[in-house]
DNA sequence: GCGGCATTTGCACGCGATTGCAAGGCTTCC
DNA sequence: GGAAGCCTTGCAATCGCGTGCAAATGCCGC
């Protein structure tokens, strides 16, 4: 093997018998150049296996194709399926994904989050539930487009796409009440971000609308561990509940766990159960989870596509927000249908 | 906000009153600067938001600090939970991840990553059970460091990092027997992965050196689904099994739901079930899956450390190759213990 | 045959950094 | 006091590419 890997755009204009621009615009989408020319260098290029390196392309045009994707809660099921479809549609567009891991607590995160930008990254989008709004601060400073996914930033610049919490937590107290559940619970994690607190504050409000009181709960990390705890707290209070909306999917496996094997309540006999996020484990036969699916594949398409349309119509911080409806994914964790 | 975004070298020397070349050095580890200079350069810098552009500088030292991961199954506990210890560990020490999403059959997968190759990464991590090899060949073409994760390729020049898979199905065997179990069986997925086949031969050959046989069937791809339909065909054998090695966890928990809610048969008192992987939801209530934990974050160590060790001592071709060995996490689905 | 115009091409500069080389400053020692 | 030697520092070249500008080419109509 050869100890010179990269072939440069000169090496291939040599060959071709052309000048180095030439082979440029070649590679230039709209630049000018005749069949002929762009024939010969395309000839070249392939012969000598050549392609444009994209640091130094990213360093001319001052846009480097690269999207970051700041993420905490990375092996989470929810945040897995979104970086799925983020990258793909990403790719789908040409781009390419950094992934900036945001759990670790030393200071690898800042770290790895400024290397994001001192390689130019053109744009951000954070699923993180980070509360840190300095994190969106910095991206913002940097001249990037940010993207926040389910979180309420009140910021000027970014995208923000969200779901329609509140009025999911309407419709699935409306089933509750059809299945004949009166004895409300909510079962939150302490994390407190603003999508999680607004199910839990749409179901309070559609309850007390209509006359009823939520026991509300919260425990730790939106994990399944903490599910399990808030049902040891829920179901051994007096009033026992007899349903609970869970905010997110993941609790609601602990929980629905915990009911079944710990305290053998029947699931949806004794107790309906409602999720939200439609993960994986939400249509396995154990736990058949009624939940809200978020919209994956049209969040990814809004941001990838809102990252398209350039650099250009900012004016001036202007904010864009995209509310999404989520769907009743109908299971049997809750009686009736 | 003004139109300027970054700030350059140029900029920075200005103000501090020294040369570029000082700025360069102050930010280039083991350069010699005096501390008068360094102290200069700093304020300077940090009074104007200063960082290095990462771009220009991979362009000059030919090597840019980026280690491209390309995944398939994205969303995959087990795959998710890997990528998650491999961008902490990136992070830790300085690198960032790119990612290319293997899953999407169209161009863009070959696309993205001649986008990776495109922008120089230093490496590439594959964790795709991708069988094209051709993937493999372009990285080590391109001169990147090359690290395969469970797969067995008989390569020269990457780094392979494997799993005793063999020896584990020996070692479930003999828990399968201490169980009393004597009518064997083993799900597999189609995907016929090195190291799916490695656990299937290991169990055939373990139990053939006990004198018993061994159901095996394999059907569709590695996940939840396809156990339940393995599940299917296995359960309705004249034979029925007494005991299940499934390739893989999430095999296990579709066959282990599909046992119990469709045919009502009671885990593990009439059938015993063992996965692999460890993946969060083997230790959920509902599954309490006797399983082999992937030494996720030894494989992570070793891949970075591999990649920290530099592109040198690379003796023309000298393979690497680690093999790890599994720990059997023992849980309820296996009788006895 | 020639001027006018559109298209293509090459030159040369700039992007933002690293780094070899040689000049300069300082200490040290004879 | 002066030569030797080390540490700093600035100059300038370089990395691979994009692009404005002007020269060159080709085509058309008169």
């Amino acid at each position: 093997m050869s100890q010179k890997v990269f072939v440069s755009a000169q090496e291939v204009a040599d060959r071709a018998g052309v000048s180095r621009s030439a082979v440029s615009r070649t590679f230039t989408p709209g630049a000018s150049v005749s069949p002929e020319t762009r024939r010969k260098v395309l000839e070249a290029a392939d012969a000598l296996g050549y392609h444009v390196n994209h640091l130094a392309r990213g360093l001319m045009r001052n846009e480097s194709g690269i999207v970051c994707l700041i993420v905490s809660d990375l092996a989470t099921p929810h945040r897995s399926g979104m970086i799925k479809v983020l990258t793909q549609e990403l790719q789908h567009s040409g781009k390419i994904a950094m992934l900036v891991n945001t759990d670790l607590s030393d200071g690898s995160v800042d770290l790895a989050l400024r290397q994001a930008i001192h390689y130019r990254a053109d744009a951000s989008i954070i699923l993180s539930g980070m509360p840190d709004k300095s994190i969106a601060q910095l991206c913002l400073k940097s001249g990037q487009r940010l993207v926040l996914i389910n979180r309420d930033d009140e910021q000027d610049g970014p995208l923000r796409i969200n779901l329609d919490d509140e009025e999911a937590a309407g419709r699935i107290l409306i089933a509750f009440l059809r299945a004949g559940c009166r004895k409300l619970a909510f079962a939150n994690s302490e994390a407190g971000t603003p999508s999680l607190m607004a199910r839990e504050n749409g179901f309070v409000a559609a309850a007390r609308a209509h006359g009823l009181d939520v026991v509300v709960e919260r425990y730790g990390w939106t994990g399944y561990e903490s599910g399990r705890v808030l049902a040891q707290r829920l179901l051994t209070r007096n009033q026992r509940p007899d349903a609970v909306f869970c905010a997110t999917d993941l609790l609601a496996c602990g929980f629905m766990d915990a009911a079944r094997h710990q305290f053998s309540i029947s699931v949806p006999d004794q107790l309906c159960v409602a999720g939200f996020d439609d993960i994986e484990q939400a249509s396995w036969a154990s736990y058949q989870l009624t939940t809200f699916a978020q919209p994956l594949a049209t969040i990814a398409r809004e941001a990838v596509s809102w990252l398209e349309s350039g650099p250009v119509a900012n004016s001036e911080g202007r904010t864009s927000a995209i509310r999404l409806h989520a769907d009743l994914v109908w299971r049997s964790s809750i009686r009736g249908g």
